[in-house]
RNA sequence: GCCCAGAUGGCGAAAUGGCAGACGCGGAAGCCUCAAAAGCUUCUACUCGAGAGGGUGUGUGGGUUCGAGUCCCACUCUGGGCACCA
């Protein structure tokens, strides 16, 4: 493709002087409005793929054109260059994951780089840095005083093909590893623990408060899953002072229930079993746990499969409604983790009792009148029956009445359960953070002192992965005197989940020299909480959730006082880039390398592509009509190079009534894309850059020429509005207009003067029976009487007219509707 | 199963309840050229019609309205999330 100009050459001389001028770096003391933008902290996979593109693409965008509207932005890089890729990757090739992380780290630094990306690089911050490593476990130390980390034995979700335990949010709904796509597997361990629940209250309700896409707000809503209820004691039959604890959030249909159940794990099962039942139960137990996840929480299905899944412990407990004795039974569809790990059963309002009293003989009593004709359980709105004290009242008032009932006859308590777990952060891996405690024969747990942090992996470890830390097998690491008491003590050898690396690194980028502390609250404060927070949807629950808790522990442990609570004010989550129907992406190997474009459109043309293609929120569909696309996105930048040099325009001089008609359509042109930009509607803002190219092109080239004073400055609008687009060619055909002055990116964004954007007059639409029959034009204050007039004296309008209209319906300057 | 998005030309898409298809891609014709590429100009939803002009059109079926791509109800399909959480 013959191009106006040598795309390769500019866009190396911008890219080197932005870097060299250091053109985005800003202070903390910077006087203007401050501004935060940040793209989500990549993982170094190597040279930029399409949706590293889109993303950078649009972070840049938002950094250029902020800048230009007279804030001081921020818009660091770095990168979350812990992980198990470079950890497997060292393994198979003999080597050390830091060689393998830190040739990929500079592959991606250069490949945005080559995308005209501008960062301020002084600020660049990275997972394995030394520093960051200390700080990572000053932080974690600082969460154990405070008694938000802590070490305890769980069930926790084994990762075969990682050779590690996972968080509840790094397994997929199918029980399969989110990474590998293993099936994850349940094993009791001890574990290091992060008390995220202790902030599940909070988390969960200032995501009302978030300018997020709906969805992830709904998202994280669901994943903390809030549910009001009632704990309360059933007690045994026998008489015995024991008694069986269980959760409902349902205490209305108390008087329906006609069993329990208690989960498998459940610490009472073995005092409730008679040794007739016995046999049984221990069957199931053993069973259930031998049941992978998946099976446990495929969906109850009735028959020979659910009968299998519970049994009849023996014993019974009292309905303290209705004082009737009901059995207890062990079933693996109540879970030991969530409430009490038991559940009164209520057949008639609930699906999965149902399921399990129909397979198993039990009683189904209803206690919520179903609508006619409903069959199956019904877990609407209803009036009571069969509820004693409780009949004819609707749910909400049955429901108060039933959990007083029962805080005052059955030790209940009202109480709120969250689906949320803790956060669980051992990860047995090396390519990770030290976790910086010590096991002591005589003191037991023991922090690393501060002063000895940060506490980092030697470099001569066998990473073979074998289920347990690599680090366990390395004596000198291992072997280390207690801090405390200085007897023989052993190291912990596991590393932190990386996900608490990403929770915080954003701090650092706000004074990312800090020494001392991880950063100085003074410093940060004048950039957080980020303003403008880009990434994809991927991360709707796992990173975004860890950081805000992060963010929310940090201030309460006091390493960040009088910071905002939340990190992140706005977010946005870019659409997928997907190619056949899947997800462009490293490991489904269907990467268009953004590379073999660079020489030939230029990264201008590739950053035009992503902006103009569709709603940045949506995905794109990647195929071989892309490739013209982006073509097209060039093609129209040579235009605009061609048209500022003044190719085939005719100049003269003195503005007349067309001229000074392009300089108002310059005006609301600013007025489109400035409003456009804000709304993150890039695609119509690059629409309405391309329109207004073809009308100064049409304008400059027509017989009658242009007016060159108004040429240059239309032309030096149509440049400013492009510059966050396509920073490139603009600079370059900015700065040889005029050498040695302000550069184009350090111009302020221009501003639409309301009085040129306003229109003298405009097209008024005449319909007949909502049929277009004329326009006209007419001034934009037309009164709705003149509007009326006009139209029904129209000739166009009156040759439909038979006699008077029924009706004439007047928008004006828009339509008239005349109803005959 | 539940929840949330979405469905508009050959394609990517645009449209405060008011001219559907802006902008671009692709395509067609023409100009330029010895020729091609590039560039430029015009046309390009479908359909009937030689033409002027007419009709039909935003997933499907209803509804509200002078007027619906847009609002309401039901449904189909696609994508995403959640799915024994008591």
């Amino acid at each position: 493709m013959a191009r106006p100009f040598n795309v390769t050459e500019i866009e190396q001389k911008w890219q080197a002087r932005w870097l060299d001028e250091g053109t985005y770096e800003v202070d903390n003391d910077d006087p203007r409005e401050r501004y935060y933008a940040l793209c989500m902290y990549p993982y170094p996979s190597g040279t930029a793929h399409q949706g590293h593109v889109r993303n950078y693409t649009f972070g840049d965008l938002v950094t250029r054109y902020q800048t230009m509207r007279g804030r001081a932005v921020l818009s660091p890089f770095g990168f979350d260059s812990f992980g198990l890729p470079a950890e497997n990757a060292a393994i198979k090739a003999k080597s050390h994951p830091r060689l393998f992380t830190e040739r990929r780290m500079e592959e991606l630094r250069s490949s945005v780089r080559r995308l005209g990306a501008v960062y301020d690089w002084r600020r660049e911050v990275y997972s394995h840095q030394p520093e960051y490593i200390r700080w990572a476990q000053t932080i974690f130390l600082k969460f154990y005083e405070a008694g938000l980390a802590y070490r305890a034995e769980a069930p926790v979700n084994w990762c075969p093909g990682c050779q590690t335990v996972l968080a509840n949010e790094q397994v997929l709904g199918d029980g399969t590893c989110e990474r590998s796509g293993d099936v994850v597997a349940r094993r009791n361990l001890e574990q290091w623990f992060f008390k995220i629940t202790d902030y599940a209250e909070e988390l969960l309700y200032e995501v009302d408060s978030l300018q997020w896409p709906e969805r992830v707000k709904t998202m994280q809503r669901n994943w903390i899953g809030r549910s009001e209820g009632v704990e309360f004691d059933l007690a045994f039959a026998d008489g015995s002072d024991r008694a069986l604890r269980v959760f409902t959030t349902r205490p209305d249909t108390g008087f329906g229930v006609t069993y329990a159940v208690v989960a498998p794990e459940h610490p009472l099962l073995e005092e409730l079993t008679t040794p007739e039942q016995a046999p049984a139960v221990r069957d199931l137990v053993e069973r259930a746990s031998r049941t992978s996840d998946i099976e446990r929480s495929s969906t109850l299905e009735a028959g020979a499969a659910l009968e299998k899944r519970g049994a009849f412990t023996g014993s019974y407990v009292l309905n303290p409604f209705s004082g009737q004795p009901v059995p207890v039974y062990v079933a693996d569809y109540v879970l030991s983790t969530y409430g009490t790990g038991a559940i009164m059963a209520v057949p008639a309002e609930d699906e999965r009792d149902w399921a399990f009293a129909e397979v198993h003989g039990l009683p189904i009593v209803r206690t919520v009148a179903a609508p006619e004709g409903h069959e199956g359980p019904f877990a609407g709105d209803g009036v009571h029956v069969n509820s004693g004290f409780l009949d004819g009242l609707e749910v909400a008032p049955a429901k108060e009445r039933a959990a007083q009932f029962l805080v005052e006859r059955a030790r209940g308590e009202r109480t709120i359960n969250y689906r949320l777990r803790d956060w669980l952060v051992s990860r047995q891996r090396f390519w990770g953070c030290p976790i910086p405690v010590v096991y002591c024969p005589n003191d037991g747990i023991v922090a690393v002192p501060y002063d000895q942090l940060p506490v980092l992996a030697p470099d001569d470890v066998v990473l073979d992965p074998s289920g347990q830390s690599p680090l366990a097998t390395h004596e000198g690491f291992r072997r280390v005197p207690c801090p405390t008491c200085g007897a023989d003590s052993v190291r912990e050898a596991d590393t932190m989940d990386t996900f608490t690396d990403s929770s915080w690194y954003f701090l650092r980028y706000a004074d990312p020299f800090s020494e001392g502390r991880p950063f100085d609250p003074e410093q940060v404060r004048a950039w957080m909480p980020v303003d403008q927070y880009i990434g994809g949807i991927e991360h709707a629950i796992l990173h975004l959730l860890y950081a805000r808790f992060y963010m929310k522990a940090l201030v309460d442990v006091g390493l960040a006082p009088g910071l905002p609570r939340e990190p992140f004010t706005r977010l946005f989550t870019q659409g997928m880039i997907r190619m056949d129907g899947t997800k462009m992406s490293k490991s489904k190997g269907n990467l268009i390398a953004p590379e073999k474009y660079y020489d030939t459109v230029g990264a201008d043309g590739l950053r035009l592509f992503h902006l103009f293609v569709g709603p940045p929120a949506d995905d794109v569909d990647w195929t071989e009509k892309s490739e013209e696309l982006i073509e097209g996105c060039a093609r129209y930048l040579d235009r605009v190079w061609r048209l500022c040099e003044g190719e085939d325009v005719t100049f003269r001089e003195g503005a007349t009534a067309a001229d000074e008609e392009v300089w108002r359509e310059a005006h609301r042109t600013i007025a489109r894309v400035t409003e456009d930009l804000d709304a993150w509607s890039f695609n119509t803002a690059v629409a309405a850059v391309m329109e207004y190219t073809n009308t100064l092109s049409r304008w400059a080239r027509s017989a009658e020429g242009a007016d060159a004073a108004t040429f240059r400055r239309a032309t030096d609008v149509l440049l400013q509005l492009l510059a966050p687009m396509a920073p490139h060619v603009t600079a370059e055909i900015w700065e040889q207009r005029r050498p040695g002055e302000t550069p184009l990116h350090a111009t302020d964004w221009p501003q639409a003067d309301p009085a040129l954007v306003a229109r003298d007059t405009v097209v008024m639409v005449l319909q007949v029976n909502g049929k277009v029959r004329a326009r006209v034009e007419v001034a934009p204050d037309l009164s709705v009487t003149a509007a009326q007039e006009l139209a029904l004296a129209h000739p166009e309008v009156a040759k439909y007219l038979t006699g008077v209209p029924s009706r004439v319906v007047a928008v004006p300057p828009r339509l008239v509707n005349v109803i005959v």
